[in-house]
DNA sequence: TAGCGATGTTAAAACGTTTAACTAAGGTTT
DNA sequence: AAACCTTAGTTAAACGTTTTAACATCGCTA
């Protein structure tokens, strides 16, 4: 059926153990049977065994990959380009990458993914805010773990993330420049630290360019961060009387129900109310003025997380913490 | 370090094999033996290995997921509810669901998914449409497939599909019965195999209902499926200056683009028009006013194609063909 | 001429399962 | 009491790799 490493061995004349060395780019072979060797290998098409492997190995050769049911099926394809960000980077190792999604408001009760608990993974990538419930439970296996755009409150842990606070302060600048002084700033679920920290980038551009901050002009407490909050907020703060410019949204998909709404009371974009949201979606190109937008690299994100488990994998612990614009 | 099957075996004074045999239910245990087996078992907590499984049973107990890049990264969570699905179907038979992207204009020379040309999966599911080179370097690896909503042009295969023509029907009966006889048909990609069934569908229900369809009213040349082409299309059926009260989108992306048009041409919907679409996509919350639209169990039918597939690897092959409405 | 160091290759154990074939101990038939 | 079933459990081979230690072979040195 299948071709193993025995028919290698057979057709070019060595000991299946000879196989494996030229394989593994063993020193101590000869140039001579190495070459017959891969000749062989290449006419049979011969694919190694992952199983075979990694049971001689111990190692799955998986890395999970967990997000939030909530996260994954988000209509902007955030979590999603770095998903495939991390199944390319795989390639290389040639890792397999497993996803797996975890109820948003998961609970110690709620089963972990069971690539986790049948340890069928070498490491974890965990993307987005996950509940604490989660994490705990998950600890317990210790797992070779990195987190991506998302920092758990309380201890070490490797994490590849952007700077939030640079890209709050970034498009804060960006519309200072422009000459705006009342800038609003719309967030939902401030407690996310990711939007804390634009909050945060925000308000220090606002201070740097002796600008007071405004609390009027401040909307934190919608409840989710998708369209339907963007135009609720502004309809808050239009209902407030409160005077504003210009407009920062914690996020695209925010920036553009904003705009929605600003377009429908007659504003005219950019003319009158300036509006900057920050990456979390594709450049919607029906979107009409453009946004513009703090982009982020998710792809990358991806990649460098899986170069991140992929180390600590190998060597043993290893606390990092990567920061990306 | 891992506790494995003879940790179980010492445990309970038996050997590997008895463990092993109870683990698979044989009856020829007595239930003194299983019940001590068993209970050693959940004490250690025994998680048998999959890799040594798999190499002895010669399955990976994987099985793959394959679609375009540009069905993952749509807007609306199509494929990834049906993705999901597949998840949550796999957990009872204990495989893991691969996901994997290809370029959506594959060609002969791109590389296929690892999993594919490592043998590292079972059986095989494709979502959506995929183009043909795909389909022929694929077919060379004689997995067990199913397709889910694509069915490939030519030759016999297992899909699960939904019944767009009925779908089609549906849809236009709904607004033949609404009192509508002008009722224009939005698609882009009509060679896409589901939207052409949907389009029969449309004319079938106006030929039952005694409407002599009109080629005028049928906008089915868009280049792209999304919101921009819906909104486009209006458009071109505004300029004809042709006459219609309603409306069916292919599906509801097109749907919302259209509806977004005429309302700022200043039609009022649903009491100047009446606009169905097709689910693609999440019922979404902050539509105004609320689409009308064929629902879709997607969840249902990513498990489905699981017990599909599973069925086929088990047995040997099986042209299978399922619909669901 | 024995001993030695390189150099290249191989034998064999190990990884953790499954399962066909076997055994031992009683129980039934004759 | 010999022959034969049953029943409950065990032995051992097999799956396809990796890797360590051992083994040849050869040319050199002493």
């Amino acid at each position: 059926m299948k071709v193993t490493i025995k028919d290698v061995a057979k057709k070019s004349g060595v000991s299946i153990a000879t196989v494996s060395l030229v394989l593994h780019g063993n020193p101590r072979i000869s140039s001579e049977t190495r070459k017959r060797v891969l000749k062989a290998v290449e006419e049979l098409d011969y694919q190694p065994s992952m199983l075979a492997r990694g049971l001689v190995m111990r190692q799955t050769g998986n890395i999970g990959f967990v997000l939030t049911e909530d996260h994954f099926l988000r209509t902007e394809p955030f979590y999603t380009r770095i998903f495939l960000g991390t199944e390319f980077g795989a390639r290389d190792s040639n890792h397999f990458v497993l996803l797996a999604t975890i109820p948003t408001d998961f609970s110690e009760s709620d089963f972990l993914p069971r690539f986790i608990t049948q340890k069928n993974v070498d490491g974890l990538i965990i993307a987005g805010k996950v509940p604490d419930a989660f994490l705990e439970k998950v600890a317990r296996y210790h797992l070779p773990t990195v987190f991506v755009d998302f920092y758990p409150a309380r201890g070490e842990h490797s994490a590849i993330l952007m700077d939030n606070i640079r890209g709050g302060m970034l498009a804060t600048e960006h519309l200072i420049q422009l000459g705006h002084r009342d800038i609003a700033f719309l967030a939902g679920d401030i407690k996310h630290p990711s939007i804390r920290e634009r909050y945060l980038g925000y308000h220090s551009a606002l201070q740097q360019h002796g600008i007071a901050p405004n609390p009027e002009l401040e909307i934190i407490d919608e409840k989710k961060t998708g369209k339907e909050s963007g135009y609720h907020a502004v309809c808050t703060l239009l209902n407030k009387g409160v005077k504003f410019s210009a407009l920062f949204a914690c996020n695209d998909a925010m920036a553009i129900g904003a705009m929605e709404c600003l377009k429908k009371q007659g504003y005219k974009i950019p003319e009158q109310i300036s509006v900057v949201g920050f990456d979390d979606i594709e450049s919607d190109a029906f979107q009409d003025p453009p946004l513009t937008t703090i982009s982020v690299p998710k792809y990358d994100m991806g990649i460098e997380a899986i170069k991140l488990v992929r180390e600590m994998i190998e060597q043993k612990v290893k606390k990092n913490k990567k920061i990306i614009v």
